[in-house]
This record gives structure tokens, C-alpha cells and sequence, in this order.
DNA sequence: ATCTGTGAAGCACTTCACAGCG
DNA sequence: CGCTGTGAAGTGCTTCACAGAT
């Protein structure tokens, strides 16, 4: 059976709630409770857990623990994910930076740029490698996710040579419909598109469409 | 009659096309074509716009200026909009310092942390407040966005003295779902989330759930 | 001939509501 | 008695398909 894509990117959000709550020392919690604190219907969580099996205890609810491992297990969360990062501008080198990834099991093991006087240098331990040799060295040194973050002009290129270079999925920070086949994955990470999506309610409280 | 958000959230994207179309000096575009280059339906093109007016020439296609004044009017692009940086960390520099906000309209006019070594420094231009007065501070000198990029322990707390505030819309970079009353409109950016919800595909191409 | 605008149909997601188990 | 797991009902989003305009 084809399992949604909502239903998918929710478990994300079920298994952070689960990990704090297990840093809390919790060791059970209701299809209730984990609705109030994220928003979500319980019968929508419970409906969720049950495309993959029955993890609750009827009368009592869920084992934090056991079910944080079967939602880690679904999603592949157990495991060490190698990321290649393209483009080391600006926004390259604050997702570099940035201290979230390690944590969760996501390690950028490989940082691309076309700038002569980037490439060579070293940011994070990590050597900048030529994004005209992108295609060579992933093709000896398989990633399993392409974060791109170059300038829109740029990116459909870039993304056509990962998907060569047989990748499955991209997370894109530059402002474009990437185009890609049916069998990768694209997440858009964009700020802007966020706030353009807000501004509608914003306007004049008078003229509520 | 109520617009749903997805169609909201689908505006920005045609609004981004057709600024790309109208830069290359294109007059007319179909929807089909414009379907082909974001991977949305023809119709589902079509049938977003019917919702706000008739925008289109039958046998034509749609005037690109004017579909794009179109919908930068229904978005409210065409105006200035203010928002206040809470978090001056690693996270919060890096977003004061991204160049995509300000020709989109969006800028950054306060900034806050509670870091008693970063208070009162200057960064692009703007000295860093107390998060402490933020209620106050935003009293007098309104924005309409507030922009949450502090660690997850202290950020519902922020959000709190945002909606105590009277702010109607926040951009939350923290990994937190975020408590408001419905009238406030929060859009998440995570790219851990958006990681997570893709591993999902990438466990070994033979448990295909 | 072409492409929009749109009711109606089709499909997918969410919620309901309750049997069943602890 | 409380809470899960789940068919069935309900709701809402997307696609279809074509009348109508140019």
C-alpha cells in the first residue's frame, strides 16, 4: 500500500516531540496528548502510527521509548546519512555552520563551489572541491543527499548533475522549481516563499478574501 | 468563500515564475506552460487564479506583467513589510545577513537576543536589544513579522511575547510546533524536517513500504 | 485553432465513532 | 474505564472535460 507523502513528512514531527519527551523522562504518552503539543488531531496521529503497525497499548497509550525506536526505524533515522553541499557562498558556509545536523545523523562529508578563490580552501575540516568535478567525485564517493545552495542561474545544472551522479534526494535552498524524476526527492527550504505565503493575511484586516 | 492555504501557498511560487518570464521579456505565457516549468497541473494553475478574478485571454494565455501585479496585489508584495529578528546567534546573523529578504520587500528592522555579550554590539546596521524588552520595544514600533531563530528551550517563550505583541505572522526557524492562537499564521523552516521526511525514500531500495 | 474559466466528477486526506483490549 | 486501531463517513483538494471567448 502507497503511504502519503503527508502522512510521511508528519513522522518527523511525532518522533521530535517523542525525543523530548523522553528527555523529559517520560515513559508513556496518549494519541492525545502529542495532538495538543503539536497541533494535530490525535485520531490523525493514531491514523498515522497505523500504516506501519500497532505500537500503543489500548487503555494506556504509547511506550515513548519503543515507539521513538519503530519511528526512527521507519524513517531510517538510526542510521549515519552523508551529505554533499553545493555552493559555499554565504548560505553555504552558515549550513555548514549550523550545528543541527550532526545531532540528528546527518554529516556533510563533501562542499562544492565554482569560485576559484573559494575552491581549495578549507571550511569546517572540509576541502572545497570544484563543482565542475561534482560529477567525479560523487561518482567515487557516493552521498546519499544533495544540499544545493547556489544562485537560481545555477541550480537546475547543479541538480541535473547530482540526479547523473544517481542521487535520490536534494534539499534545495535555491529559489527554483527544481526539476527532477519521479524517483527523487526534493525538499525546498525557502524563507521567502514563507513569508509571500503569510503576507496575504496580512494585508488591511479590512479586506479578509 | 474561504481560499485554502494551499492555494495560498501556491502564489508566491507563480508569482516567482512569471517575475523569471517577465525578466527574459516574455508578454504571454499559457498555464500549461507555466504547469511544465513547476510541476503543478494545468488546470490546477487555472482554477488558483479563477479564485481572485478572470485573469486570462481565451485562446491566448495570461499578460505576464499583469498577472504578476495581479498577484503581487493579492499577496501584498507591493509593499514594505517590517519584521524583528529574535535570536542573534550563529542562525540569527546568518539570516540578518541574507541578501534574498530585502528586494522581496522584507526588512529586518529589530533584532533581539538575550546573550548580555551581544546586546547593545551593531550587526548590519541594527543594535542588538534585549529580548527582555521586547514587549516593549515592539509596543512603540510595530512589525508585522517576527522571526524566531532561538534555541528550541526558549523559543514558545518568545512566541508568547510576539502574540502578546499583537503580531500576526512568524517565520520559526526554532525545532519547536509552536503554540499560537489560530489567528497567527507560522510557517515552519526546518531543514532537519525536511531530511528526515526524505530518509524515509532512501532506506535501501528494497523495503519500499 | 487555441487556451481560459469552471461546474462536476474523481480522488485523497481527515475525522468520526465505536469495537475491542488492557 | 481509558485509549488504541480502524472501517466508514465526511470533507476538501485536484483533475476532468468542455462551453465559450478570441
Amino acid at each position: 500500500m502507497k503511504i502519503s507523502d503527508l502522512v510521511i513528512d508528519r513522522l518527523p514531527l511525532y518522533a521530535r516531540a517523542l525525543a523530548a519527551l523522553e528527555s523529559d523522562g517520560r515513559e508513556v504518552v496518549s494519541s492525545q496528548e502529542l495532538a495538543k503539543t503539536l497541533n494535530v488531531s490525535a485520531a490523525q496521529i493514531r491514523k498515522d502510527f497505523s500504516y506501519f503497525g500497532r505500537f500503543g497499548k489500548q487503555g494506556r497509550g504509547y511506550n515513548v521509548r519503543k515507539l521513538l525506536d519503530e519511528l526512527r526505524r521507519i524513517l531510517g533515522l538510526n542510521r549515519q546519512w552523508r551529505l554533499a553541499l553545493i555552493g559555499a557562498g554565504r548560505l553555504g558556509r552558515a549550513i555548514l555552520g549550523y550545528e543541527g545536523f550532526g545531532p540528528q545523523g546527518f554529516r556533510i562529508v563533501e562542499a562544492f563551489d565554482s569560485d576559484p578563490a573559494v575552491i581549495g580552501t578549507s571550511l569546517n575540516g572540509l576541502t572545497i572541491r570544484n563543482t565542475a568535478d561534482l560529477e567525479n567525485v560523487l561518482a567515487k564517493n557516493k552521498v546519499d543527499v544533495g544540499i544545493v545552495a547556489v544562485p537560481a542561474e545555477g541550480a537546475q545544472r547543479v541538480i541535473d548533475s547530482l540526479v547523473r551522479c544517481g542521487i535520490r534526494a536534494i534539499l534545495n535552498y535555491a529559489p527554483i522549481a527544481a526539476q527532477v524524476p519521479a524517483a527523487v526527492q526534493v525538499r525546498r527550504v525557502d524563507p521567502v516563499l514563507a513569508l509571500q505565503g503569510m503576507t496575504f493575511y496580512l494585508k488591511a484586516a479590512t479586506d479578509n478574501e
